[in-house]
DNA sequence: GCAACGCTCACGTTGCGTCAAAGTAA
DNA sequence: ATTACTTTGACGCAACGTGAGCGTTG
């Protein structure tokens, strides 16, 4: 029964495009918690699937203290009901603010497409 | 000729959403400049219009680094044509990279609902 | 014996928030 | 005289980056 497969904090820095610091600020944020091997973090299936979530809600602009929350929700046994309808909530909020942000995008690409559109008549007047 | 409007610091932080601070903190990082009418911040319309384009590259996630480069390509100058045409290199590497920005946010729209919807199934399988 | 990896401080950075203490205008 | 607005510090915070200086493992 040795089939626990550990992991290096380097190993799990390569494999999801992390510094090893970030998972190490994880760890003192509370995020994450190893076990050792000796001094250095050893890092179960199950760390590294959570560290992997965690990667996941910082990719779609949730804080620590967010993601936090969320993992609590798959913690403590049996979620209740409010805490999911919490956490449903916020990210509704998040999808407003992310329509919000391709609306400016979309608004700079056309303003950036003007302001190219003029330096390239500049150009032409030029010579 | 005394038809030049001019606005204080609270009213253009009103308008746009943001708080005093934070308009501070862009003049102070050399963003703008507005005049001063005794010891008062005074923002005439081009003040106003500059960080009106300020706030719209931070709502498309550029750092006030890029925001500054940007808007040193819209102030006049000698104009070579070597500078004309950097500028608009940079601008097409902008638009590039807003293009990624989009595929990025419309990825985590995708995530999040998906997410939503497996919250709401636990909700429903609760009872 | 040395390179590659790990560890723990600990200070630096960005983009503001959030007071404090004080001046000014209606 | 009170209220609303402004000013300049100056410290706090999130989420790491970036070393320093050291131990350990192949």
């Amino acid at each position: 029964m040795a089939g626990e497969q550990q992991f290096s904090i380097g190993e799990l820095a390569r494999e999801f495009g992390v510094t090893t610091r970030t998972i190490r600020f994880y760890e003192a944020e509370g995020l994450i918690r190893p076990s050792r091997e000796g001094a250095a973090r050893s890092y179960s299936r199950g760390d590294r699937s959570r560290l992997e979530w965690i990667l996941r809600g910082r990719a779609v602009g949730f804080s620590l203290a967010d993601i936090r929350e969320l993992l609590d929700l798959y913690a403590p046994g049996p979620a209740r009901r409010s805490q999911i309808e919490a956490a449903a909530a916020k990210c509704r909020a998040r999808l407003k603010e992310l329509s919000t942000q391709r609306e400016a995008i979309d608004q700079m690409v056309a303003e950036l497409e003007q302001f190219i559109a003029s330096l390239e008549t500049q150009l032409q007047t030029m010579e």
